[in-house]
DNA sequence: CCGGTGATGGACT
DNA sequence: GTCCATCACCGGA
């Protein structure tokens, strides 16, 4: 009943670790011309901002960058590696740039929307099982970059039944360069399958690049 | 199961 | 020109 609550401004506007921790469990939700898809957080990680090495928002304030240092209760959705998006709540209070990368989850609403956006998933299991993959599932791209979602858009975060510490794990960063913080600032849902696996074997290694002249 | 690699384009130096 | 907050596919063990 009462459990299908948007998170209010208020919620975001903390310590972005604490936002990550109770975000896990929660539903994110958007609704377009093609239906809805709901997906339950697994999986996310913490950014906390200009200090922060790992951070985009570490060079500063940049037309990129820009959503994550405005008011808390935001989409920040950014373009990587040529094709893909990944999506993160900004936290904390306006002018600190926190903010929290969704990296995973299960879909719990709109599979087979989500399938159909997913095509090279085999497995259900593998809908929203990684960043660029959880924004594919949910139809979100460049468009929802800077979204309001605590207002009554398209986009929104539903309060999940609670989360007991004894199913959350903390660890450290995946697949970013820069910082060697020793903070565990990525957290999951332990014994969750939707959980992203990403092997740090897959980085780019040193091998014949496409350099040498240009055709 | 596991590691290696191409794809692909924008942001920033 | 270099570096990506990634993913899918492929081949070897």
């Amino acid at each position: 009943m009462g459990t299908s609550l948007r998170l209010p401004r208020e919620f975001y506007d903390r310590a972005v670790t604490e936002v990550a921790r109770d975000l896990l469990g929660c539903v994110v939700r958007h609704a377009t011309p093609a239906g809805v898809v709901g997906v339950r957080l697994s999986e996310v990680e913490a950014y906390a901002g200009e200090s922060d090495p790992g951070s985009h928002a570490f060079r500063g304030r940049t037309p990129r960058t820009q959503v994550m240092f405005g008011p808390p209760g935001h989409a920040y959705v950014y373009f990587s590696y040529g094709m893909h998006w990944c999506m993160n709540l900004v936290c904390a209070g306006e002018g600190t740039a926190s903010a929290v990368l969704l990296r995973a989850g299960e879909v719990v609403e709109g599979v087979e929307l989500a399938r159909s956006r997913r095509v090279s998933a085999k497995r259900d299991v593998d809908l929203a099982r990684g960043p660029a993959r959880l924004t594919q599932a949910l139809g979100v791209d460049r468009v929802q970059n800077g979204l309001d979602i605590c207002g009554a858009g398209e986009l929104e975060v539903l309060r999940g039944t609670a989360v007991d510490d004894v199913d959350v794990v903390w660890g450290p960063r995946v697949g970013v360069a820069g910082a060697g913080a020793p903070t565990p600032w990525r957290v999951s849902l332990s014994n969750d399958r939707t959980v992203s696996d990403y092997r740090v074997g897959g980085r780019r290694s040193p091998g014949p690049r496409k350099s040498g002249r240009r055709t």
